[in-house]
DNA sequence: GTGGTCTAGACCACC
DNA sequence: GTGGTCTAGACCACG
């Protein structure tokens, strides 16, 4: 797994590593049951504290993605999410409606936005099947 | 155009306003060439600080979506990014990642999200319609 | 309110804080709707960072002991646990049951520790009283 | 003796050890003299690390409530704190405050703090008698 | 001025 | 070695 600060985009560093690492759930680089890289480790690689990176885990864990074992690590929750149908669905609007709203800022006419919907979900899909195939 | 602030969603004030009038004008609700409501006017609408309204409309001219002119108010720009089609697009791209992330998360498959994106597009593109017909 | 930190007695100083507002307040020199000290000024009296001041604030937040209001300040809450009244109960037997062991390991006996508990009860109240007549 | 530990509570486990101990004694389940469960055996029961075990016994000898005999095993003590009487009494009346601001902030009256501070009393009491008599 | 957040260093608990 | 906590400094959001 690798991944990129971007220092200087106003993003807090621990939500970037919040995101990249469940972007790299949804792409297939880490799957269920997988050990998270340490946050020693991570947090050197990455030229920042230790705390930045355990914010970002414990973040994770309180968002169910992840699972820590004090003395053991971290790692991948073989996702299951505790909400009902509706619930996820709603979720999942909002995030979607802030794509259209910058879709109308930005020109993109429906036919196009949909077919970027489609794009970029079959591109994780076939990453996720290239890692688990690899 | 009726805003909402939500204390205690953690979200700055000043970046509702921001969010919920780019929304306003992606729905219709706002126009290009309409004017904005004015500061103090809004800001004692909303039972805010006229300082947390100045900051939002700062941040909206600094983004290109309204333009301000010294005496005579704030106003909704004739929508047109300078930007090319490409990079457009690429910067929508990253907005339909996130909710392509999140639909993983949420367990949501191909089908509904590419469905979802098409009724949230059409959502706001009725809204629109009606808005220039009413 | 005088506040008294001790250093080196292993207790973490934002729990000392929080203890001793509790104590406060049980002792009614702060009482419902009274203002908590800032969180600059006292952690200045203290000789200790404002983040740990802000963490003991939280924590008393959290217990709904006070209630904060940003840009405003910190006030004490007109106490009203939401727990039933056999929880409320069973929640302090656990801390009766801590001056209970202490007592046997400290060769108090039964007629002494309950004089003491009526003691230290009353010196509450009492003062309490004094608060309120004052 | 039946130890208890709750992973998860965020009480360290060798404290948790620790209290379990002096609650043992209070209750009369071990008394002055009594063979404390090996470090091995009582890890090895409780599932956890034999240090963490081997910190709670220090702790416990460190606190004079337990001694060890190199090569013997680790014994309780016939319990006689070396303190005078009035320092005994100050140190339980910290414990007794504690009890009385929590009493406070769950709304519990006086008469109902002297009957739940009796009722636990003698409850370790009664526990004490049926194992000497048992 | 108020309280809140992010990053960090040092230290602790546990395996 | 692992993750977790406490304290701190700098900066942000808000009134």
């Amino acid at each position: 797994m690798r991944l990129q600060i971007n220092y200087g985009s106003g993003k807090p560093v621990y939500l970037q590593v919040v995101d990249q690492v469940k972007a790299a759930i949804a792409s297939g680089v880490l799957r269920g049951g997988d050990a998270l890289p340490g946050i020693r480790p991570l947090a050197e690689s990455l030229r920042v504290n230790r705390n930045t990176v355990a914010k970002a885990y414990t973040e994770l864990e309180a968002q169910g993605v992840i699972e820590t074992l004090a003395g053991k690590g971290c790692f991948v929750r073989a996702a299951a999410s505790p909400l009902r149908k509706d619930a996820r669905v709603r979720l999942l609007a909002e995030s979607v409606d802030e794509a259209v709203v910058q879709a109308h800022h930005l020109q993109i006419d429906k036919s196009e936005f949909v077919r970027l919907a489609e794009d970029r979900f079959d591109r994780f899909a076939d990453q996720r099947d290239r890692a688990a195939r690899g």
